[in-house]
DNA sequence: TTTTAACCGAGACGGTACGTCTTGTCTTATA
DNA sequence: TATAAGACAAGACGTACCGTCTCGGTTAAAA
């Protein structure tokens, strides 16, 4: 009464060498000139292997970013007690990240990706604030008293990983201040100083 | 010495086409099946005149957003004289439309265009809240002392947009309550109530 | 010191059903549409029980014209003692065949398989004229003095047989009294009339 | 009241260098191993102008064929005055070029096209022969007496293009002799010698 | 009786070519 | 001379098969 399949399994190294092509070429190039057929080439894999396992380009980049493979430990949250500082530090990094050519073109394409595919718009909401570090980290701050019990930390959340793409997608220039007045504005009463 | 060119002059006509065809389409099939062909297709038009005059899709896209063509007064921002009392139900209607498939299509394909396209980022910036209504608004409230004088008004709407935009790519349910909470996150101590 | 091989033996079981499939899709398909993975899936067989045994899908189809899975008896040769009579019958019944479209498409079909295949080809060759029933039946002819003794009768069966190929070829539509015409051309002063 | 199509015409230079890419590859390579992507790329084309104005490879085989691209004068028919003589040299001649590795190639390419497309099985059917030089001649011999006033000439030269195929087919040596003997089987009575 | 080599089904793999679609440029005839 | 129409070179799309290979399972002769 066996559960397993005949035949060969799926192959490790394709899945590998195609996830690592598609990081490449997303980095390099950009979610707008990623195609399929160049992902196959650069991976040494045939586009049926892709096709068989992912349905889009747009899933692959979900499996990258699932698998940590896009994002670098510059978006990490810092945690320096206070968390007043620890957001003003992080968003003043991100912006940072912004002004860099690659830096612009990895998070605009990530929203592109995230146009297309439910899947990437939930792991960026998850992966880079919402579900890993931001909002656990204001959590950490409610429960250590930094910020008020009923504070809305999930819509702070958001409203600051919000400001982050919409500043991508309006590519204006960062202004002097504008982390601290960002943290200010969300932060507002929820703080206790 | 006169400054008039000679020759037909550039056709009015086909401008308003091209645009009504880009909008149509734009709306029923999203920003990923726009194309140029279709759009020629559709405004009667040779494809030679949409480029001779806009260099790419987004830019057709921007000129409809300048334009108004492609928001309904369905996002208009309310004013009844209390700032929270209209934030809150802008809020709670734009979370409205981005559950209706409709409105999700084109508020993601908005995106979509303003990740390939600066101008269709800025407009979208300044349509949509920033440069029109919210701020603006925003002001007033601080003008009627409504919010404290120093109040990061431009932080707080970029913050409610983005979070906006954030909702969209997740494509999370809104949780109830959702609305008010945000705005309490962004408005916090920069009212007086 | 044994030559025995050990293991199983080849699956007689298999083999049947992989030329049955390949006789029944090269009838209703045609050669053109016969596929390795048609075949396959068609005996319910793996690719490679198939790719072990024959080289090409052209092998499977001499295959088949060697164990008769393609001809119907209706290609025989009939025998009523008049070598011109027969003919005549003969080739009467396949320009009829010829006209009808799974006639014609086996027959098309057969001569595109021994394009690819010498066996295909010889074997065409000799189960549908030469070595079989057409040829020996001209040799009983001369036999029983209904020919002359010096008739060319491979070169008169290679001229039938390859005005039937030309036939199917053209796609004409047979002319009333062709056969006949044919049977006069190549029998000419061989018979004694 | 004007007939005339806006917008560019067919590029002749297109249609040259595509007609002469496919005949080029036809012949070097066969038919089996031509494919649309390999002509494109040898007439340095778009794969889209070629399917713009043929539906297939075969198609293009057609033109090739009526254009007299694939034929060399190798295959026409003398005219030395005695019909038997000539029938005997070009047929001899014939299966000299079968007996060539190209002429091989190229005959078997053409069944192969022609058992794929009705254009090319009656392109072959009469500019090898019937529509030609073959069948003309053998009228001419009708009109100069040297064959029976009631020779079934289309009948004959049926029979002797089909015998070639066949040969091809069954790629069988040729006999010394055979040319002469397949003349004497197709012409039998009808000459007056 | 155990080993073991070859068979079997299934199907993943790297590829090639398919026929379609769209891009941005170029060409023609019309207005 | 701007336009509508549309041909052009380029190249990505997603699909179909190719022929090879790798599995787990199954025989049956050899050890």
């Amino acid at each position: 009464m066996s559960e397993h399949r005949q035949g060969p399994v799926r192959s490790e190294a394709a899945r590998v060498a195609i996830l690592e092509a598609t990081a490449r070429l997303f980095q390099i190039r950009g979610y707008e000139h990623l195609t399929m057929e160049g992902i196959a080439a650069e991976a040494g894999v045939g586009k049926q292997t892709i096709y068989r396992w992912w349905p889009s380009r747009a899933a692959l980049v979900a499996d990258c970013l699932l698998e940590g493979r896009l994002f670098s430990e510059r978006f990490n949250f810092p945690n320096t007690g206070d968390i007043r500082t620890d957001l003003v530090s992080w968003l003043g990094n991100v912006f940072g990240i912004l002004e860099e050519p690659a830096g612009e073109l990895l998070w605009r394409s990530l929203i592109a990706a995230a146009t297309e595919n439910e899947a990437v718009g939930r792991r960026l909401y998850e992966s880079l604030g919402i579900g890993s570090s931001l909002v656990p980290r204001l959590r950490a701050a409610v429960e250590a008293s930094d910020l008020r019990a009923d504070a809305p930390v999930e819509e702070i959340g958001e409203a600051l990983m919000g400001a982050l793409i919409l500043r991508a997608l309006s590519r204006l220039p960062t202004q002097p201040g504008s982390a601290e007045r960002l943290v200010d504005a969300v932060l507002g009463d929820s703080s206790r100083r």
